[in-house]
RNA sequence: GGCUCCGUCGUCUAGUGGUCUAGGACGUCUGGUUCUCAUCCAGAAAAUCGCGGGUUCGACUCCCGCCGGAGUCACCA
């Protein structure tokens, strides 16, 4: 059978690190079973409903490249994919619910029902408006809620990361079908969108879990088979145990791509938060997670955010990309993140850049604060070179004539490649008889008058031999 | 409060009765890679497996109780 699963958010924000992950593993069973994915937009709340919240969600799904085969923008069959545009189906189901004896229309005002759940509380014990059901329910027409008639009875059913689950009578409750706005609730909308679009496994957070007797009810009700159940444990907030949510300060998942997070480097570590294939692998492709991945292995206690591993996975992804796909491969991802004076400069001398500094990326937008010298000259800080722990102990004029001699060793550097660079750096280091640590932090500061840069006869050859003269001429007749 | 779920290093986790004096990763610390920062490499510290009882020759692994945490009890999803 053809495994169809779906993602089924509310547009009512951005999508965040703590509920993505009902995109991203329910993708990956869909493509592990050559299955299909559905998106479908779950907006009947109108109060909620966020205008652009659409976009957003598939925006975010876009970036991670999680493709769906039904929904907004490619269709489908079993369209239309917002339930908003759904409504005669949610009727036409919920009359056969009325036909059969267990649905009826609720005439109640909620300021009625207010007081039962009042009573029940003060009384302490648990609220069930199946205890209060009107006696001589209206026919039901539009305009009125429709509520479940449920049968108290216990149910039991396997949760794929759960496993055995069972309940009593006592959490089967007359729900609300139908909104008196018209619109259905959500505990009704998905049950029927499920069924009809073929959905085999619901995936979802595990807040649903202690709503699941009453969707098996339904099921029963409405004579629709079971799909597999998941429920998703909760992504915790770095601070307490709360899931982590937008009051957590839950940051959007594009957000991350705007900081220069790859989409890679998202994706491994979302999926890897609560759910590993048993090995001690770390860094997973998209493929191999589509190969690798098991409902079974999925953690069923919720998982800390750590933003510091997000970053950690992203730097071994920026060098994964280097090292096998190369230098024009990482290069073409970094166009929005150069800083602004490295616009006059062309590809091939950015892609150098590039070359030599990518091993320090965290972030994609380190290459803002990292690179600027190799783009504009440095300010010229003579503190900075004074105070040098390294160069501390020399006086100015020392300093002045160590630069000159600097000068003239590179100016003879015919061909200035970091080879040749290296050398000449050498043959100053026994003619000068100074230690690497005080020539070469010398020569790198003078010439970028950055906290740190890379490796020095690298920075040289990027820089050009016209450049590191002038720069450290420059810095000499400063002293 | 009722119901349901969860509980191994600071964090993410491996572990399905003996191979566990509990393994890996992030983070932290130390050392190395001719300067810095980072990468990389080597090493260290870090979990009396929530607690208490059983069962068993033997339990992190099975059973019971307790404690702790979370979720849920909407005409929100």
């Amino acid at each position: 059978m053809e495994i169809v699963t779906r993602f089924a958010p509310s547009p009512t924000g951005y999508i965040h690190i703590g509920n993505v992950r009902s995109a991203i593993y329910p993708y990956l069973l869909a493509r592990q079973n050559n299955g299909k994915m559905i998106l479908r937009i779950e907006d009947t709340d109108r109060a909620r409903y966020v205008e652009g919240a659409t976009e957003l969600i598939e925006d975010t799904l876009e970036w991670l490249g999680l493709n769906w085969d039904e929904g907004p923008i490619v269709g489908g069959p079993n369209g239309p994919y917002f339930q908003s545009e759904r409504k005669e189906i949610y009727i036409k189901w919920a009359k056969k619910l009325i036909e059969s004896g267990r649905a009826y229309a609720d005439p109640t005002p909620p300021e009625k029902i207010e007081e039962y759940r009042k009573e029940c509380n003060e009384k302490k014990i648990p609220f069930l408006y199946r205890n209060y059901r009107p006696e001589n329910p209206p026919e039901w027409e539009e305009g009125m809620p429709l509520r479940f008639k449920a049968e108290p009875k216990s149910y039991t059913w396997t949760d794929e990361v759960m496993g055995e689950m069972s309940t009593g009578p006592e959490m089967l409750d007359d729900i609300i079908l139908i909104k008196k706005d018209g619109f259905p609730t959500y505990n009704f909308a998905h049950i029927v969108d499920d069924a009809e679009m073929g959905v085999t496994h619901v995936m979802r957070g595990v807040e649903y879990l202690s709503s699941t007797p009453n969707y098996l009810a339904l099921y029963e009700a409405l004579g629709l088979e079971r799909p597999k159940l998941v429920s998703l444990p909760h992504i915790l907030a770095p601070q307490g145990n709360k899931k982590l949510g937008k009051r957590d300060g839950a940051k959007s998942v594009t957000e991350y791509r705007d900081d220069g997070v790859l989409s890679e480097a998202m994706l491994n570590y979302l999926a890897c938060l609560g759910w590993n294939d048993g090995t001690e692998q770390e860094i997973y492709t998209k493929d191999e997670l589509i190969q690798k991945f098991s409902l079974g292995r999925i953690q069923n206690s919720g998982a800390r955010y750590d933003e510091t591993k997000l970053f950690w996975y992203n730097g071994q992804w920026i060098r994964k990309i280097f090292d096998e796909n190369g230098a024009d491969a990482l290069y073409a991802r970094t166009t929005d993140f150069w800083p602004e004076v490295a616009d006059n400069y062309d590809d091939e001398y950015k892609m150098r850049v590039l070359a030599i500094i990518y091993d320090r990326l965290k972030t994609l937008s380190d290459l803002r604060s990292m690179t600027e010298y190799f783009f504009t000259e440095p300010r010229i800080d003579l503190d900075m070179l004074i105070n040098n722990k390294f160069l501390k102990k020399m006086s100015e004029s020392e300093i002045e004539g160590l630069l000159k001699q600097v000068v003239k060793k590179l100016s003879d550097v015919d061909d200035f490649t970091a080879d040749n660079i290296q050398n000449a750096l050498n043959e100053l280091l026994t003619e000068t008889n100074k230690k690497p640590a005080e020539l070469f932090s010398l020569i790198r500061i003078a010439v970028s008058f950055a906290p740190f840069s890379p490796a020095l006869n690298l920075t040289l050859e990027v820089l050009g031999k016209n450049i590191t003269l002038a720069r450290l001429n420059a810095v000499a007749s400063a002293i």
